[in-house]
RNA sequence: GCCGACUUAGCUCAGCUGGUAGAGCAACUGAUUUGUAAUCAGUAGGUCAUCGGUUCAAUUCCGAUAGUCGGCUCCA
């Protein structure tokens, strides 16, 4: 057992470390050949990666959770027992244990070694835990899987338990019915529900049909997208979705990428490859003539569709796949420009979450890797300069990401925080000193003399297709009224009405909201069901009262009835909404 | 790719220890003309993922393949 640091402290986390304890010597008993290896406490519970190559069951988690409330029962106390670097050593020998040999000669050499004990189960531990086992009180076990020792995929494979830890009951069951909603809200599910897309199997994995219903809230992202780039002072491009060879060698990627994309295609005797990346395209539009100081920034931005290579096991919904489509954006610019770029490129960035309806982050600043990397450091130091104090001007905090940046550029990570409190990274702003350098880019200064010029490449939704999986998830398919597919159902009583009915439906279109008609001869009570399920925003019910009057029965899909409107009332209410593009939940 | 689980009608799922399948919803047809989350009746729909093996007999047992799901790793 190995410890976060910093969670000494925490009481919850004392209690998920000593039942990750607990369950080891749970499983030890059960599986007397099982050999506990690691096993940390982590943002939800705790798991504990076990040798065991006949491998667990689901049905023993059952067996293996009721061994735990034995010895939870037996309420023995934990022991602390510090030893001595040789002596832990030769324990673990004893025991045949070379996982926790290990561990300890990755120890720094100074060290202080402790073993926990509780009954007969004993384990390198940092501690601390709790004082007696009867303190566990609420804890499940969640599931079985694969892990490699180290996370190493050359090492062994180990059998992962994963399983979560609370102080009370209480909430420990809240934490359930939390992963319970998240079920509901998983964008596989509602993406089916609302016919917004599917992945076919006989196309392939990860890649992604748009239904209707899908393609029309992409069309109204891709829409405002667009607006918005050009009020920003952005240009678009387009660019092909294969190159030739030669143009990726320049590139790079044939050397660092490779392994991303796909094999090759002949043409004329020459190999193309399909794009994994937008930027040579957009470079060699820089290239294409040369360019003054004058010109410069450029902001160039495109919707470009890629492809990579995934390995089957990873490709998980909209949020994991072979082909999307990135929201994607080069600014070329001088020295001097180059803080106010990255300045507004963070302004933007935040602009356009929070017009989807996304206002808290998780921001990292990626710094340069220690040993590879490309361009000179005083370069580095700049540009990340550049990044920290755009960052603290809008007074955001962030996190530093210590040698985690790209070979070729710092970078800003921004992760989006869903309604549930999940992370899903999404907008990246990174600088290339790698690209520029390659294409041989650059500018006529006021010197007459050619400079080479900075390059950012941004992303801001990220890829089109995970953005839209993250909202999926976000808005549980409740899409604002600016982004719904269908913004209002028009909804008979009886046939009598469908004329008048017809009539509204038209207006509305007229006006350009999205809107059907349902005058199929069904209840009333059965076509909001349906309209609620299909998570219309407004419905209209249009029955004698309505025909008479001339009037609209008007019914949001939340707030319930609304009562009876005149046409030109409820168009005064979807006006404002429509132009208050935030609607969160 | 690796570890594990799973794959039965469009969807959600039954189907005991082998004797070739069933429900609800959806679809279709008809009746009903309905007031804020499900009207009634009928019809149709399946090579039980695919291929192979064991067996008198396989949805059921065994193997291979494909796909999906949970992880590992990586990332938009």
């Amino acid at each position: 057992m190995v410890c976060r640091p910093g969670f000494e402290d925490n009481p919850t986390e004392i209690v998920r470390h000593s039942a990750a304890h607990i369950m080891a010597s749970a499983v030890v008993r059960l599986f007397p050949n099982a050999k506990p290896t690691i096993g940390p406490v982590i943002e939800d519970g705790f798991f504990y990666d076990f040798d065991y190559p006949p491998g667990f069951t689901e049905n023993d988690l059952q067996k293996i959770e009721d061994e735990m409330r034995k010895i939870i029962k037996s309420n023995a106390p934990f022991e602390r027992i510090p030893i001595s670097r040789e002596e832990a050593i030769r324990f673990f020998e004893e025991r045949g244990d070379a996982y926790k040999v290990e561990i300890i000669n990755d120890l720094p050499a100074d060290a202080a070694l402790t073993l926990y004990k509780h009954g007969d189960f004993t384990d390198l531990c940092r501690g601390p835990h709790v004082g007696y086992t009867k303190k566990v009180k609420a804890f499940k076990l969640l599931s079985i899987a694969g892990a490699y020792w180290r996370g190493d995929e050359t090492k062994a494979q180990l059998q992962r338990i994963y399983g979560t830890a609370f102080l009370t009951r209480e909430e420990l069951d809240a934490h359930l019915v939390k992963i319970e909603e998240a079920k509901k809200r998983d964008h596989r599910r509602i993406g089916k529900d609302l016919e917004l897309f599917s992945i076919n199997e006989n196309i392939g994995g990860g890649l992604v049909l748009w239904h209707p219903k899908g393609a029309r809230i992409r069309h109204i992202i891709e829409s405002f997208w667009k607006d918005e780039h050009f009020k920003a002072g952005y240009d678009l491009l387009y660019s092909p979705h294969i190159g030739r060879a030669d143009l990726w060698e320049t590139s790079g990627h044939l050397g660092f990428y490779s392994e991303n994309m796909y094999s090759p295609m002949d043409i004329d005797e020459l190999k193309y490859y399909i794009k994994p990346m937008n930027c040579p395209f957009h470079i060699m539009v820089y290239k294409d003539k040369l360019h003054s100081y004058r010109d410069l920034p450029y902001r160039w931005a495109e919707l470009g569709t890629v492809y990579r290579y995934e390995r089957s096991g990873v490709l998980h919904g909209l949020m994991r796949v072979r082909g999307f489509t990135q929201d994607d954006a080069h600014i070329i610019c001088t020295k001097d420009q180059m803080q106010d770029e990255v300045l507004r490129t963070i302004r933007f960035c935040l602009y356009i979450l929070r017009a989807f309806g996304f206002d808290h982050y998780e921001i990292y600043l990626a710094t340069k890797p220690k040993d590879k990397y490309v361009g000179d450091v005083e370069l580095w130091q700049r540009s990340e300069e550049a990044l920290r104090r755009a960052l603290d001007a809008e007074s955001l905090s962030y996190q530093v990401d210590e040698g985690g940046g790209a070979f070729y550029g710092p970078k800003i990570d921004i992760k989006i925080e869903d309604a549930i409190g999940r992370k899903w990274q999404c907008s990246t702003i990174q600088f290339d000193f790698n690209l520029p350098e390659r294409f041989d880019m650059t500018y006529v200064g006021a010197d007459g003399q050619r400079h080479r010029p900075y390059m950012v490449h941004r992303a801001l939704l990220g890829s089109l297709e995970r953005f839209f999986g993250v909202m999926i998830e976000h808005y549980a398919g409740h899409f604002p009224f600016w982004l719904s597919p269908v913004q209002i159902k028009v909804l008979t009583i009886a046939d009598d009405f469908i004329d008048y009915a017809g009539r509204v439906t038209e207006k509305l279109k007229q006006k350009n909201f999205r809107v059907e008609c349902d005058s199929r001869g069904e209840k009333l009570g059965y076509k909001i069901r349906e309209a609620q399920l299909q998570k219309v925003p407004y419905m209209i019910v249009i029955g004698e009262k309505e025909n008479t009057e001339g009037t609209l029965s008007v019914r949001h899909s939340k707030k319930g009835d609304l009562g009876s409107l005149t046409l030109d009332g409820f168009l005064e209410i979807l006006i404002k909404e429509q132009h208050s593009l935030q609607d969160a939940d």
